[in-house]
DNA sequence: TTGTAATAGTTGTTTTTGTAACTAACAAGC
DNA sequence: GCTTGTTAGTTACAAAAACAACTATTACAA
């Protein structure tokens, strides 16, 4: 049935998925084991923890992620105390959001597995390789293939 | 409070689901638009319409899709008549999956999409650099960094 | 001002997924 | 034959995501 050389391990946006969800596994499986934390609290955490005080707004548009993940996702943090929110003075539909010093804690600590962790997916890549692949990524993750109809 | 290198778009993890991500969101459009279907019949269809005749067990172990996803995919494939059951003559568990015609025009089609929406996605990179990319991304699909604690 | 639109964030409802329990059929040992 | 275990696939229920509608606040223009 298959007539030519396409192929789904071939096909970019099915290749990417397939590499994401299993380079993901292991350690999504850690921040819920330890922390009980979903995909998006992680993320919430990270932004939070990688570039300080930041309102949902921000992480939303940081992130790619639409503002109701967010909310819920903040909510569950502050609920669990690793994070605190400040309304902004000045435009009082602004949240301020920052780690308190258990969401240190944890981010601390996530963040160092996560080094190590990137560190085993790409240990068997020299180093060019491993620039070469993050760059590329990069890239698709913004790009959007004009007007495709 | 960013201390060191460590960036979140450094991180494979997240790069490669915000590329997968970014990179899906266009075509997913196409096959919802035209057909109506979901990420999970989408992938069926491609596996029926590349390598014929098929198990449910056999697409969930090549597609790493679990068993129930794939029942339901092919639930909604044979009410839409894009895909047939039969049962296994000599294992009356097994049912061979196959498309219909008019499932093999949908994979005709969308095969056309994916081809060309492979090439936009990649048109920027070289070939040997697009050969690289596939193949790492293929051994990260499959890889789980050992003994991870 | 005041009326209209825009923005930040939340809440409610519907889809979709994940997980576990289930049925049916086979296999292998006794 | 019967038990016990395994495999193919489905179904039921719980968790999570997507989407739309909502509140509250600010912006801005007539």
């Amino acid at each position: 049935m298959s007539d030519d050389n396409f192929d789904l391990a071939q096909f970019l946006p099915y290749l990417l998925n397939q590499a994401a969800e299993a380079s993901s596994l292991e350690f999504q499986q850690i921040y819920k084991d330890r922390y009980g934390m979903l995909r998006t609290e992680w993320r919430v955490l990270f932004h939070l923890g990688l570039y300080g005080r930041m309102t949902a707004s921000e992480i939303g548009a940081r992130a790619n992620m639409h503002k109701t993940k967010i909310s819920r996702a903040v909510q569950k943090l502050t609920e669990r105390r690793f994070v605190t929110r400040a309304r902004d003075d000045a435009d009082r539909r602004v949240e301020h959001l920052a780690l308190t010093v258990q969401g240190q804690a944890a981010y601390a600590d996530l963040h160092q597995v996560a080094r190590r962790y990137d560190g085993d997916l790409t240990a068997d890549l020299s180093s060019t390789e491993r620039a070469a692949l993050k760059k590329m990524l990069l890239k698709l993750s913004v790009k959007r293939p004009a007007g495709f109809t």
